[in-house]
DNA sequence: AAAATTTTTTAAGGTAATTTTAAGAATTAA
DNA sequence: TTAATTCTTAAAATTACCTTAAAAAATTTT
């Protein structure tokens, strides 16, 4: 899942990096409103993190903006204001939830999981077949049996099958999982495929290629 | 062990919240009821202390609607009525236990512990493999030798316990264990795992380090 | 109040695991 | 068959963790 965070305050920002990395999230972050909103603009984020004192265009005018374009993605802000007229004005704005500063990481998590489970309809657990992951253990499972994954190929697992039955392509999947936006000479997907299938153990029963394009994780 | 405290009384609440820290506890404090709830349903708490005479919403109120969205955790309510008619309203309200002010700090000590015990159906004392701690006497125990701990390893040693078999990330024990809620910049949970593993001559057998993400407490 | 002790935190170099690169082999589609 | 794409493998590069020692902070003793 890609996040986009805009911050100025290196701590806060950085607090909130670590922790949605340790989370498996692929998360960028911008210092300023005129950053974040061109961020937002170019790219496809599954959920937004705003802070409403950024330097630049305000935070208010950023979410306006965003929230013209994209009618969908989630944004919470982040405020250290809290009267009941700011929060009003930021909701009006086209946020979805806002979170007060100091920041709980443990709370924004759980308003990000319900961003994400209301958008999707899905649980802190996920599977295909009698393959679960649950995302809150960090733990995946094949018959029960559970499985060691290393973050990377924990993210492209958990990637490919919040998509399942439909095709991830390379670009995609190099942006959502990597983090890379610019065209990436790199044969890193493979190689990762290649890891999730041998640790699966799965031949290409779940994972299957589709040439030219990318690949599809099916039930069956 | 996480604990958050529901009451508008200054010195009740720094009271509590000192006593309970020297206990190994995270304490977090709300002063009204509805700061309080709000805290209640975005964190993960391990116990609930709530005053029943708390401004906004009423302590009952609070309790209700905390039940309603989580069957399991632990409330007791602090209450300076004591006709049985309040207490039974108070139970029913789904609280599990209350205690009369003025309060007794041990009497309060002692009741929380009941409540942990229960609600894990375990004892004053958490295990994993010949490890053991007894939460009252403070004490650990490899294989029946007593091993002595500084309060931060008893509390991180607490923590992986209390979850173990799941995946504890390090920005979740910078949370629960030394009440950090921004960015540290810090190698001391390294350090501390270490501390435990010498101490308690475990090598990597019970914790399991998690690249990227944490740790993991197993059995085996 | 100062000194001694213990606990906690910081910092830095070494080490091991993860991630990425790269190149040849195998497969697929035209 | 050829060209393109993916698979597979191994090694290089990078990153995160481990380990140690010492500084800082807190606590206890003198």
């Amino acid at each position: 899942m890609r996040i986009l965070i805009v911050e100025d305050e290196p701590g806060i920002a950085n607090f909130l990096r670590d922790g949605l990395e340790e989370e498996a999230f692929a998360v960028d972050v911008a210092g300023t409103g005129n950053k974040g909103l061109e961020m937002a603009q170019l790219n496809e984020y599954d959920i937004i993190l705003l802070d409403w004192m950024v330097p630049g265009i305000s935070g208010i005018e950023v979410c306006r903006q965003i929230r013209k374009e994209n009618a969908v993605v989630p944004i919470i802000f982040l405020t250290a204001k809290d009267t009941v007229n700011d929060i009003v004005f930021g909701l009006e704005a086209g946020a979805n939830d806002y979170i007060k500063k100091p920041l709980q990481f443990e709370e924004l998590l759980a308003r990000i999981r319900v961003q994400l489970r209301t958008r999707e309809g899905e649980h802190a657990i996920l599977n295909v077949g009698n393959i679960e992951m649950n995302l809150e253990t960090h733990q995946v499972f094949n018959n029960s049996k559970e499985i060691v994954l290393t973050q990377k190929e924990f993210s492209l697992l958990e990637y490919l099958i919040r998509n399942k039955g439909k095709v991830c392509t390379r670009t995609r999947i190099i942006e959502h999982v990597w983090d890379i936006h610019f065209d990436a000479d790199t044969s890193v997907i493979d190689v990762y495929i290649k890891f999730l299938r041998k640790k699966l153990d799965m031949g290409n029963d779940y994972i299957h290629t589709i040439r030219g394009v990318g690949y599809i994780m099916r039930e069956d």
